[in-house]
DNA sequence: TAGCCGTGGGT
DNA sequence: TACCCAAGGCT
């Protein structure tokens, strides 16, 4: 049998990747992460001092694109409902998504129950300590793989967040958006060669504590930093400049009437769609959507209003409507200005014969499952 | 592949 | 104010 052409270039490909990623190796990178992260580098955070991999993980999901500090209360307030993975996959998902409101980037808590759910039935409960298993499972991806694994089980793998993007760009000079793929790719490859024999919960914990209090995204603290002999955007002076930043695009703007209709204690909201903004959380009835505002577009304000005026009639005879002060909320890639419209009814009619609406006492509005603005502009109304 | 997905903090 | 972006993954 001989190779076909494909497979021949494929074959040169990678022994090229593996000569490129010999010549990453670089044990006293990782010796000198290592020891500055005995010395100097965070012990006491929540997750910390265990290798249960259920907490391990929960901390790693919560932690995704989310700062420390922003975790903790959430993590606390998570074992404590879901002290382990049998406990977390028996439970209600509504109950799982109020755990998360206010977090952000709600997929990751469906991901998260359902990861739970296959662990339970799977593995009898035990995470797997294999990095491809993990990634395998839902909301797991190659760099939460290895991070679970590594602080869980000791599994020699490597990590490439933010921490480990921003310190790898400028030890090394890399130029180009590390978010990129030729980029990103070449990031690991280095993370890969760069990895240590040994030690390997200090070796992690040390890039993201070192990227997170000394390589700095913003005037970071280079006299303090044990690679500074070694670090090219030092030596070049471009710490400033690398790495490179996102390009920006234009900003979209949109727009919402979102309805508030108050009856005795109680407010109706509407369950969101799993996919989309705010997936799988409850929030105020919209008329329209969220519409992108176009320039030359003159919103149609009579006949929205028109529109939530009958969509408030289903629930009981209107005595008034008035709007409240508009306000705007910022999202990854658009920004929502959110006009309010608030309605007082007489009396309620029965229930529409639709499951999305539910009325909510005001009171149990701190603990339910809505997005974090929409949570704050209910409070102010209370 | 690049766009989508939240929220809060820093500059 | 506006912008960047953080312990990324999914499509």
């Amino acid at each position: 049998m001989k190779p076909s052409i494909d497979s021949a270039a494929k074959l040169a490909a990678q022994e090229a990747i593996a000569a490129l990623q010999s010549s990453y190796l670089d044990p006293e990178f990782s010796a000198a992460v290592i020891k500055w992260q005995k010395q100097h580098g965070r012990h006491s955070l929540p997750w910390q001092q265990t290798q249960d991999a259920y907490r391990v993980w929960l901390s790693e999901i919560m932690l995704q694109q989310t700062q420390v500090t922003a975790v903790i209360p959430y993590y606390q307030r998570f074992l404590q409902s879901f002290p382990d993975v049998f406990a977390l996959a028996a439970a209600p998902s509504e109950e799982v998504m109020a755990h998360w409101a206010g977090l952000g980037y709600y997929t990751r808590a469906r991901n998260l129950h359902q990861c739970a759910k296959q662990v339970v039935e799977k593995y009898q409960g035990k995470f797997p300590a294999d990095t491809t298993l993990l990634q395998q499972l839902p909301g797991i991806g190659r760099s939460t793989a290895a991070a679970v694994s590594a602080f869980s089980y000791g599994t020699i793998a490597a990590i490439l967040d933010g921490n480990v993007k921003r310190v790898l760009a400028r030890v090394f000079a890399i130029d180009g958006y590390p978010g990129s793929k030729p980029i990103e790719d070449a990031m690991w490859l280095r993370a890969q060669a760069l990895l240590p024999q040994q030690d390997i919960e200090a070796y992690t914990q040390g890039l993201m504590d070192f990227g997170a209090t000394l390589c700095t995204r913003s005037s970071p603290s280079c006299e303090r930093c044990p690679l500074q002999a070694r670090c090219l955007a030092f030596a070049q002076q471009r710490t400033a400049e690398l790495p490179v930043r996102k390009p920006k695009k234009v900003q979209k703007h949109k727009q919402a009437l979102m309805l508030v209709l108050i009856h005795e204690g109680q407010v109706l909201l509407e369950q969101r769609p799993d996919s989309g903004i705010w997936g799988g959380l409850l929030s105020l009835p919209e008329i329209g959507g969220m519409r992108e505002l176009q320039a030359t577009e003159v919103l149609a304000m009579t006949d929205q209003l028109a529109q939530a005026h009958s969509f408030f009639e289903r629930f009981g005879e209107v005595t008034q409507m008035l709007t409240l002060p508009d306000f705007s909320h910022v999202f990854t890639h658009f920004k929502l200005q959110v006009t309010p419209l608030r309605a007082s009814i007489a009396t309620r009619h029965a229930m529409v014969a639709e499951a999305r609406y539910v009325w909510t006492d005001m009171a149990q509005i701190q603990s339910a499952a809505l997005p974090a603005p929409i949570k704050s502009l209910l409070l102010s109304l209370a």
